[in-house]
Formats: structure tokens, C-alpha cells, sequence
DNA sequence: TCTGGGGTCCTAGGACCC
DNA sequence: TCTGGGGTCCTAGGACCC
């Protein structure tokens, strides 16, 4: 029997962030654009024409803001609503185009692209390509190979080379190995900032030069993982399509502040908050935590701040996913690790130890009246799925974590009603 | 003045058990 | 008066991704 080759499709959405402010104002077409992270302290995402003019990912603002000035370079804080929802849009067209996808990031998508060849395969990518600039304004491009890590390299090459009509498939060994040679070590997927230092002292430059290298030098430098690289890059799939979603095995909320918080009941509503929307998110997955973590740290730009940074846990007897119990047991463990007399710029919340709900022992000490607590719960997201994120809460949380983050330059959420970014009393 | 947030996986080494 | 060796579990640290 014939079997058909797995081939793997890359989507990546362009420059996405800025890509969906620009689908709402055409008049930023052509314009430099940068979106900015929390509080507007660093540059997230960039147009092609921020990037053109020297514009760093993840540079901090206040170092560009001569280029800004000089060239009218827009600016825009982050808007994770709308983003949310816009990649919501592309995704759901995407899938109309293969039978499995794997929703990778924000702005990424693996798709199963088997059981199509040659030019028939580029004219479905084309033709998927059109239909995603047609609904949602956004801007794709799409990488093809029989492997993850190629389709990632295709895609690379799909954005920078015009010639491929957004679109470049590598399926043929003179196309591989003409993207190896052309691919920087340091752009290859899996090889970050640290390997690709080690990597360019040992003379590897490119991704071909990776590949030259013998398996075992690749293991015992990069470990298993460096080996899985390099057999993908040969083609051979060692990364499957993950098309279901695996449940999180830790779940984090956390902030860096504006401006920073001295005394512990300011923590405490910060705390409060994070440990509220982690119990949210394991409630959304059907899931409860047996530890829950708070960390805080100081300013470690800072160089006249004294610094200090600490954690501590609590091991819950049994597993929840309660707000009320999440968000006690959270402060408990802030009241551990808070010192006075130091300037905290950052605090958040992480739970782990996570299992889903129907696996819960209840345990010998404790007799919780867990449908109750479930109940309950389920009111309250009722409740603020209806009327915001933070309607009904908790007597000591912010409700909202803008009042101490920062954003200046927001834009409409030009596609959702309710957000988190309004305040509705219930 | 101003520096994001949320995840995963692998390995080494120590504790502990038989 | 000799001081093994293998397995498992946990944790911290380091690497990576977007």
C-alpha cells in the first residue's frame, strides 16, 4: 500500500500584535508600529518598518525614544483582549484547512498538511494564506516540511524571502539544504541565545554546519533534546503534532508594578488577585492544585535598592481549586517571606501539583463539602463571565491589576464587549 | 525616570530504601 | 572492625519556547 508522507504546515501570523492594531486602522499601513508590554516598559512586537529602523525585540522603550520621535513611530500598549480574540479568528479559519491542528502560541499554528503533494500542497497553503488576509486582515506566512523544525525554518524563509509568495515548502533535498546554509544557528527552533554562542565558538554558524556534527558531540553538549533538533533538521520527525491540549502541570499569574509596593497589605491585594485567577484557570480545566507558591522580588534593575527575593509554599491536604481557600492559603505563605524596608516591584502566585478534578482523594483529616465549594464556584464564573473578570471577588483582592500596572496608549477593544479591563459591580 | 508574562523539559545530585 | 550497588523520588538549576 502506498503510504503518504507526513508533512507538517508552520502558520505564523505577521508581526501579530501590531498586525491586528493595523487591521482596525488602516491608516497605520506603511507606518513604523511598535505594542508594548506591561506597564509600557518594553517593545513586544514591531512592524516591519520599526524593525527596518533599528528597533530591538524586547528593547526597553525609554532607550529607542530618539528613533520614536524622529520617525513618528506609533505606539501602542498591549491590548491582549483583542489579540486574544483575533487569533481566535485565524485560528478558526486555519482549521478549516486540515483535519488536525496544533494551536502553538498566540499567533502560531501546526497544521497536519499530510495527504496532499507538490504543487497541490502550495496552492492549498496559497489559498488558506488569502483566506485568513480575507476574514481577519491579518498577514500569514507558511512553512511546509516533513518535519516541525523544517516547517519552522520554511516559514522563517517564507517571511524574509519575497519570492515565495508567503508560502515556502521544503520537499526536496536541494530545497533543505539550501534553507540549512541560509538559516543562522541561533534561528533554528530549540537553539536559543546560550547554544548558539557555545555552537558559534565551536565554528557551527549555520544550521548546516549543525547538522555535519556527530550525534553524540550534539548529545553530549545540547543533551537529548540538541540530538532531537538535529535529527529533525534531517528530516527525520521526532516532534509529534500535539492537536490535543495536555491540562497545564503549573499555572502562574504575576506582575511587575509601575511603581513599587512598600507595605505587605498592598502585596496582599496583588496576592489575592493572582491566586483568584489561577483558581480560575484551574477551574477551566477541570483541574485542582496541591501546592500553591508566592514569590516576591525587588527591583533587580534597580542600583540603589536594597534587593531581597524569596518564595514560600503551602501543601494543601487536599487538592482545590477553591478562590477562597487559594487566596487565604496564598497569603499565608506572603506573610512567610515578607520583609519590611524593601521596595517590591514584583509579586505573583504559582500553583502546581496539578490533577484533574475526578482523580481527587479526599483526605483522611478533612471532610470538605467539596459540591458546595463547586457550587459556589461555579456561580461566581457565571457571574463574571457575565459582567467582567472581576465583578464578584473576594473581600481583599484589587479586582483589578490595572490599578497598579500602567498603560497609557490602549486602544478600543474594537471586537469584544466585556473585558478585563472594565469595572461592573455585580 | 522607564527593563513582560507564562510555560515546558532535562539533568545532576542528594536522600532514602532494600 | 568488613563500609555495595541499584532503583526511585525530589529539587534546584539551566536550557528552551512564544
Amino acid at each position: 500500500m502506498h503510504q503518504k508522507k507526513t508533512m507538517y504546515a508552520l502558520i505564523d501570523c505577521n508581526n501579530f500584535y501590531a498586525s491586528c492594531e493595523r487591521a482596525f486602522n488602516p491608516s497605520l499601513i506603511g507606518k513604523p508600529i511598535v505594542v508594548l508590554s506591561n506597564n509600557d516598559g518594553c517593545v513586544v512586537a514591531r512592524s516591519n518598518e520599526s524593525k527596518a529602523l533599528g528597533i530591538g525585540m524586547g528593547q526597553p522603550i525609554f532607550q529607542v525614544m530618539d528613533i520614536v520621535k524622529q520617525h513618528d513611530v506609533k505606539v501602542f500598549s498591549s491590548n491582549y483582549v483583542l489579540y486574544g480574540d483575533m487569533s481566535h479568528r485565524v485560528m478558526r479559519t486555519l482549521s478549516r484547512f486540515a483535519p488536525d491542528i496544533e494551536i502553538y502560541s498566540i499567533d502560531e499554528a501546526f497544521l497536519n498538511f499530510s495527504g496532499f503533494q507538490g504543487s497541490s500542497l502550495e496552492l492549498h497553503a496559497k489559498h488558506m494564506r488569502q483566506s485568513v488576509f480575507r476574514n481577519t486582515g491579518i498577514p500569514v506566512s507558511v512553512g511546509i516540511a516533513a518535519t516541525k523544525t523544517l516547517a519552522k525554518i520554511g516559514n522563517r524563509i517564507a517571511k524574509k524571502q519575497n519570492q515565495w509568495g508567503g508560502v515556502r515548502l521544503l520537499d526536496t533535498p536541494e530545497a533543505i539544504a539550501l534553507s540549512l546554509e541560509q538559516t543562522p544557528i541561533g534561528d533554528v527552533w530549540g537553539i536559543g541565545r546560550k547554544y548558539s554562542y557555545r555552537l558559534e565558538q565551536q565554528g557551527v554558524k549555520t544550521a548546516a554546519d549543525f547538522v555535519r556534527k556527530p550525534d553524540d558531540w550534539v548529545h553530549k553538549t545540547m543533551t537529548i533534546n540538541g540530538l532531537r533538533t538535529k535529527w529533525e533538521l534531517q528530516g527525520r520527525p521526532c516532534i509529534a503534532l500535539e492537536d490535543v491540549l495536555p491540562a497545564k502541570k503549573t499555572i502562574c499569574t504575576s506582575r511587575s508594578f509601575h511603581s513599587p509596593i512598600e507595605q505587605i497589605e498592598g502585596l496582599k491585594e496583588m496576592v489575592s488577585e493572582f491566586a483568584a485567577r489561577c483558581a480560575l484557570k484551574l477551574r477551566q480545566q477541570k483541574t485542582s492544585c496541591a501546592i500553591i507558591s508566592v514569590f516576591v522580588r525587588t527591583n533587580p534593575f534597580s542600583k540603589t535598592d536594597k534587593q531581597y527575593r524569596n518564595s514560600a509554599y503551602v501543601t494543601l491536604p487536599t487538592p482545590s481549586n477553591d478562590t477562597m481557600t487559594l487566596v487565604k492559603q496564598a497569603n499565608r505563605a506572603l506573610e512567610h517571606i515578607f520583609q519590611p524596608g524593601f521596595r517590591y516591584k514584583k509579586t505573583g502566585v504559582i500553583v502546581g501539583s496539578i490533577v484533574p478534578n475526578d482523580f481527587i482523594q479526599t483526605s483522611l483529616f478533612e471532610t470538605p463539602d467539596l459540591s458546595k465549594t463547586k457550587s459556589l464556584m461555579a456561580a461566581l464564573d457565571k457571574c463574571n463571565a457575565k459582567y467582567g473578570r472581576s465583578a464578584v471577588r473576594t473581600a481583599v483582592q484589587s479586582g483589578t491589576i490595572r490599578k497598579l500596572t500602567h498603560k497609557k496608549k490602549l486602544t478600543p477593544c474594537y471586537t469584544t464587549r466585556w473585558d478585563d479591563l472594565m469595572e461592573v459591580r455585580c
